[in-house]
RNA sequence: CGGGGAGUGGCGUAGUUGGCAACGCACGUGCUUUGGGAGCACGAGAUCGUGGGUUCGAGUCCCACCUCCCCGACCA
């Protein structure tokens, strides 16, 4: 490819709003434009680069037997009606009508249209265990995108759905995936993690996230280096031992003026944070209000708070109006004396006796409350965010806390998709079995973002092989001065051509000083920049330097013309 | 949706007490230049986010709205 015929440009500023260097360099270098908040148009480099990511998916996908097709962006609502999701998912589900009134949904993934499929297709227990997959656009209208290509609202994502006779094959199908991620990611030069995580809208039993751990990751993961533990903080359950035992003491009603936080609480009566209980006050998607009651220092988890609580359709935090209304008082607020409310309380909150907790009164807390006695909990159960050097639940070795960015999932749905289609398979009893399934994503524009994040350097990208857009970068310089450099670009630049689609050079022809050529080879970060020109020609061939360690050497043109024939060496 | 910030040629910005919209880069033409974001000359390009209002006069002041970014509640 000519850089004089590609469609791009690279920008000498940063643009403002890029935070994230994955959205710099991305930018800058002329991979992706924005067009609105979470919408990115993909220019020529943007795509291949995807193209390279997706392929090296679809690879992995194939080598475990899964089977590439495609399914619609648009769904009539009638079947997401048909799985509960239409009414349980909220404003994140794209929906419109057509043209007869009709309503449709833009797809934010595809199990449900996998299930009328296999009701369609599948008879008998011959035609499974099965996998299939796709790329497709998905629509979530995210309600922060964020990060350019981290966290979009458009965006392509492969996912795969197993189809199996049985639990058992549906466990053999999850440890498949499983393998096929590992070596996915891999491939494209992401270390990550897997996570156990939360099963969230999608239901099921199992899931797990591959995390690419990154300061910025908007997931926060518990992980044991001692024993690999590794657990997102949602769901990760770290054991806390029991308080020192100590006999319930008389309730005691103190002032404490201007403590509505567990800091100055803490430092007005002169205890620690440990030695009191907060409340958090939530409000359900099916309107009850939650009072979560966790010790001072411990940080609610919402996600364990709402499973504990079985909340339908979410949860956000409650207004100062609703908490008062359940005869609670911000700031001082416990469930003692509260009414219309779901009183959840961790569990060593309920094994802490004698804490300091609010007495519902502006200025005022109690001493001594103790769960049970001085109020009844409708849930006990962990519902903290586990914390930096808590005990590992396997190991008990302190855990650390990372950032990570979701790059995949792996889920165990179960039959709750093939339920509502009505997919069974004829067993050899003869009986009618539920097809069991589950669902595999990986998110191809956040893959490519995060391998910007995990290679780039201050000059710019420096892209793995295998998913450069490009297998190097040709820069000539002084070819008006010398008609031999562009002869010998022109020749490499057809060898490429002809040696095949992954061997394809980006040959910068363009009428510009060799200092903007050489940055924008720095900044586009193809993995290997040769450059050829009088002084080359004269040191005796063509410059070879490898992007991503600056080693460079001058090489015969023969052994440079094979190597663009037949390929680079790959990386150390 | 809550909190914070920003909208001025393609990008980055300046714009004073309200008084001719400016600068750098990028872009076009010509000449020079060619191993690390070249030089000179000429040139094109903006209804200053939108709609109201105040005023002789609004990029600037007031009101409303829209959009984008960042931090929180959601997910690949």
């Amino acid at each position: 490819m000519r850089l004089s015929h590609l469609f791009f440009a690279t920008l000498r500023d940063d643009p403002t709003e890029a935070e994230m260097p994955s959205h710099r360099l991305l930018l800058r270098a002329g991979y992706v434009r924005q067009l609105g908040s979470g919408i990115y148009s993909l220019l020529p480099l943007g795509k291949k680069v995807s193209d390279r990511v997706e392929q090296v998916i679809r690879e992995e996908q194939d080598r475990i037997g899964g089977q590439e097709m495609e399914m619609p962006v648009v769904h009539p609502a009638d079947i997401w009606r048909a799985s509960g999701r239409y009414d349980a998912i909220g404003p994140e589900l794209g929906r419109f009508k057509d043209r007869n009134g009709r309503d449709m949904v833009l797809a934010m993934t595809h199990e449900e249209v996998v299930g009328i499929l296999l009701a369609d297709i599948v008879k008998s227990y011959r035609q499974l265990p099965m996998q299939v997959y796709h790329f497709q656009t998905k629509w979530r209208d995210e309600p922060r995108a964020r990060g350019g290509l981290i966290r979009v609202r458009e965006f392509v994502m492969k996912d795969a759905y197993s189809c199996d006779l049985d639990q058992a094959g549906l466990d053999a199908s999850y440890d498949a995936q499983h393998g096929a991620y590992v070596r996915t990611f891999e491939r494209l030069g992401l270390d990550t993690v897997a996570v156990a995580s939360d099963v969230g809208i999608m239901g099921g039993s199992q899931a797990h996230e591959f995390m690419f751990l990154n300061p910025a990751g908007e997931d926060v993961l518990v992980l044991c280096e001692a024993c690999g533990y590794a657990a997102n903080r949602q769901v990760a359950a770290v054991p806390r031992p029991d308080p020192t035992p100590e006999e319930p003491l008389p309730l005691e009603e103190v002032a404490t003026p201007g403590t509505t936080t567990i800091a100055s609480l803490a430092e007005f009566l002169g205890v620690g944070p440990e030695r009191t209980a907060k409340a958090a006050f939530f409000m359900t998607g099916d309107a009850r209000l939650v009072t979560a009651i966790v010790r001072g220092d411990h940080e609610v988890n919402e996600t364990k708070l709402g499973n504990a609580v079985k909340a339908i359709g979410g949860m956000r935090p409650a207004t100062v109006d609703e908490i008062k209304a359940a005869g609670m008082e911000p700031g001082y607020g416990s469930p003692m004396g509260a009414r219309d409310t779901v009183v959840a309380v961790d569990d060593l909150v309920a094994r802490s006796a004698n804490l300091v907790a609010g007495a519902n009164r502006e200025g005022f807390h109690y001493r001594n409350v103790n769960s049970g006695r001085d109020y009844t909990p409708d849930v006990t159960a962990d519902i903290t965010n586990a914390q930096e050097g808590d005990a590992c639940p396997v190991c008990g070795k302190p855990v650390i806390l990372r950032n990570g960015i979701e790059v995949g999932n792996i889920f165990k749905l179960g039959t709750k998709f093939t339920d509502a289609a009505g997919a069974t398979y004829l067993g050899e009893d003869g009986q009618a079995h539920p097809i069991v399934m589950g669902s595999y994503g990986i998110g191809v524009g956040r893959n490519v973002a995060c391998i910007v994040e995990a290679h780039h350097d201050d000059k710019g990208i420096v892209w793995p092989a295998e998913v450069a857009p490009y297998a190097a970068h040709l820069v000539s310089i002084g070819g008006a001065k010398d008609p031999r450099v562009t002869e010998i670009a022109e020749r490499l630049h057809a060898l490429a051509q002809d040696a095949g689609p992954r061997h394809e050079i980006l040959w910068d022809d363009r009428d510009e000083s060799p200092g903007v050529k050489f940055t924008d080879a720095e900044l586009l970060g193809m993995p290997w920049i040769l450059t050829v020109s009088p002084r080359s020609l004269a040191a005796g061939g063509v410059e070879v330097t490898e992007r991503a360690t600056g080693d460079r050497s001058t090489r015969p043109l023969e052994e440079v013309e094979a190597l663009v024939a037949n390929g680079f060496p790959t990386g150390p």
